[in-house]
DNA sequence: TCCTCACGTTAATTAACGTTAACTTACGCG
DNA sequence: CGCGTAAGTTAACGTTAATTAACGTGAGGA
C-alpha cells in the first residue's frame, strides 16, 4: 500500500473542487437547508448519490466550505500581520485582505455567518475557533494602530468595532451587483467597491479612537 | 354580521403576538427551514396544526415578520427624516433609529436579510420595495448631510456606503452578548454598544465623502 | 487476461414535515 | 336553553429529502 499508482493527485481534486464551488454557490442562493443533493449533483453533472463518493454527506460539504474558509482567513490574516511593517500598515493590509475574500469569494462569505447553525457540534466549534483567532488578530492589530483603543478599558470596543468592520466589508454580496458583465449601468464596479469598502472600514476605526479618546478627556 | 361581539380585540391578538415573537426567535436561532411548525406551536402552548387558526401557514409567519418589520422600518424612518431639521441633525436621526431596530428586535433583523430568499414572490417583491424605499430615503439625507456624496458622480457611492452601513449595524446580532443578565463579562452594554454603532456609522460615511472629495481635487 | 478499485447509476429505505380532516370544548348571545 | 363559532386536539395524507444498497463499467497493473 502507499504506491498511489491511480488517480494522479491532479484528476482527484477537480471533481472534490467542482463539488466545492457548486456547492458554495447553491448554498449560497438558496440556503444550505433549501438545497437538496440532487440539486448539487446535477450542477457537476452526476447525480444525486454519486456526490458520496466525495463526500462523507451533506453536513460534510458544508463542513468543508466553512472550514476550508476560515482556515484561509485566519492564514491569510496571520501572512499579512506578519509583514514587519508599522501597525498602520499591517491595519491597511488586513482591511485590504478581507475585502479582497469578500469580493472574490463572496459565496463563501454569505455562508460563513449564515450557516453556522447547520453544522454539527465538533464542526461548529472548529470554525469558531478559528474564527476567534482571525477577530483576536485584528483587534490587536487596531489596538496598536488607534492608541486610544489601547487602554485595557477600551478592549470591549476595539472587539465591537471589528465586529462591526467585518459586517460592513461582508455586506458587499447585499450591493454589489451579481453580473457586471458589460453594462455600466448600477452599482460600483469591483476595484470602486474594493477601494470605498477600505475607506469606510478605516473611517469606521478611525471615529471608535477618536470618540474614546475624547471619552477620556471628561 | 359586522357586530364583532366576540374578541374583544384585546385577547385575539395577544396569541397572534405570542406566535409572532417565538417564531422570530426560533428562525432566527436555527432558521426558517430549520423548524418545524410543531416546534412553534410548543413554544406558545399549544400543538402543531392548532397555528393554522392564526396564521394561513409557516410560509405566512415568515411573510408576516418580514413585511412588518420592513414596514416599521420605512415608517419610523419617514417619520425621522421628517423633522425638519438640518441634514446632519436627520442622519442622527436615522442613524438612532436604525440602531434601536438592531438592538431591539435582534431577531427580526436578522431573518430580514437572511430569510428573503423563503418568501414566495409575491411577497418578496413586496420586501424589496419597502427595502429599496428604505434604502432611497438614507441615501438621500446622506448625500444631503455630506456635500461631496451629492455630486451625481458619487450616487453609486452613497448607495453603497448605506448598505456597508446596514451590514455594520446589523452585525450586532454577532456581537451583543445574548444575555446581559447579570454579570458584566464580555462585551458592551446596550448603551454602550449603540453610541459605539452611532459613531462608527458616523466614521464610515465621513470618511467616503472625504474620499470622495480628494478624488474630485484630482 | 483478469483483478481491483475509482466512480457512477438506479432503486429502496427511512424520517421528517407541512397541511388537511374529523372531532371536541368553551362560551357569548338571541 | 340551544346555537354558532373560535380555538384546540389527534390522526392521517402526501411529499420530499438524505442516506444506503445493489449493481455496472472502464482503466491500469501484475
Amino acid at each position: 500500500m502507499d504506491g498511489m499508482p491511480n488517480v494522479p493527485a491532479a484528476s482527484a481534486l477537480p471533481r472534490r473542487d467542482q463539488i466545492r464551488r457548486e456547492a458554495a454557490r447553491l448554498f449560497a442562493a438558496r440556503g444550505f437547508l433549501g438545497v437538496g443533493v440532487d440539486e448539487i449533483g446535477k450542477a457537476v453533472g452526476i447525480s444525486g448519490p454519486g456526490l458520496y463518493r466525495h463526500f462523507a454527506g451533506k453536513d460534510a460539504m458544508l463542513a468543508d466550505l466553512l472550514i476550508g474558509i476560515s482556515e484561509r482567513l485566519l492564514e491569510e490574516g496571520r501572512r499579512r500581520a506578519g509583514g514587519g511593517d508599522g501597525p498602520t500598515a499591517t491595519l491597511d493590509a488586513l482591511i485590504s485582505g478581507h475585502v479582497d475574500f469578500a469580493l472574490n469569494d463572496r459565496d463563501l462569505i454569505t455562508l460563513h455567518d449564515r450557516e453556522l447553525l447547520n453544522l454539527k457540534e465538533e464542526d461548529r466549534r472548529t470554525v469558531r475557533r478559528l474564527q476567534r483567532g482571525y477577530v483576536e488578530l485584528w483587534v490587536d492589530v487596531v489596538r496598536q494602530a488607534h492608541p486610544p483603543l489601547a487602554a485595557p478599558i477600551a478592549e470591549p470596543v476595539a472587539r465591537a468595532a471589528v465586529h462591526a468592520v467585518f459586517g460592513l466589508i461582508n455586506s458587499t454580496p447585499h450591493s454589489l451587483s451579481p453580473n457586471p458583465a458589460q453594462g455600466e449601468r448600477a452599482g460600483l464596479q469591483r476595484d470602486g467597491m474594493a477601494a470605498l469598502l477600505h475607506t469606510l472600514a478605516h473611517g469606521a476605526f478611525a471615529a471608535a479612537a477618536e470618540s474614546v479618546a475624547a471619552d477620556s478627556q471628561a
